[in-house]
DNA sequence: GTAATATATGAATAATTGCTCATATATTCA
DNA sequence: TGAATATATGAGCAATTATTCATATATTAC
């Protein structure tokens, strides 16, 4: 099953999004529900710029999406992948 | 369901693992089962050296297995929740 | 209109990472 | 024992990346 170049790239994108600690806990967060900026940065001490630089990546990855709602934008989790693939490697760290 | 920055840290460390194309090559052939590191190097066009760099990565992370026989060294993937991960992420790519 | 609030973004810097090259270890064969 | 083969590993370099700081955009209230 090899895969092509393109895919394993694609792949490894996908991966890469959820290979950072502070990406990880935005995504713990949201697993709960959709949460503002702001939201996010104070549950994680993060400043609201590294927290929107973060939420960039993820988004464009289809990993979160964004709503607005007058000046706030609301993160959720995207896709029901997403929440699989978080829990799956959960899984993974905690009993294997 | 905030995670401690512990369990962030560590399940960052196994999507890491999966976040190079080189690696999630490796990965793929490795699901059709074990293979040596030549067998691996020569699938991707990868020095050994290379391959072996990864594999060890791998390996800490417990994604893959090396088995000795002779002066081989043969590796498959670990247990089920790689390939589950794998191709859950895959899933992902060529659809979501 | 101006001020205040919420988020986004660009540039710069520090830290991480994947590869190459050279070398080391381990195993088989003569 | 010595040569050949298979894999592993350390150092060094180039490329990537997460954060900070400063600034920009958008929305609401006055």
């Amino acid at each position: 099953m090899k895969l092509t170049e393109l895919k394993a790239i694609k792949l490894a994108e996908l991966f890469s999004a959820l290979s950072d600690a502070s990406r990880i806990r935005l995504i713990s967060l949201l697993m709960d529900g959709e949460l503002s900026v702001r939201a996010l940065a104070d549950g994680l001490g993060m400043t609201e710029s590294a927290v929107s630089h973060q939420l960039r990546g993820l988004r464009q990855m289809h990993l979160v999406r964004a709503r607005k709602s007058g000046r706030q934008v609301f993160y959720s989790i995207d896709d029901d992948h997403v929440s699989r693939l978080f829990t799956l490697g959960l899984d993974h760290v905690q009993h294997g």
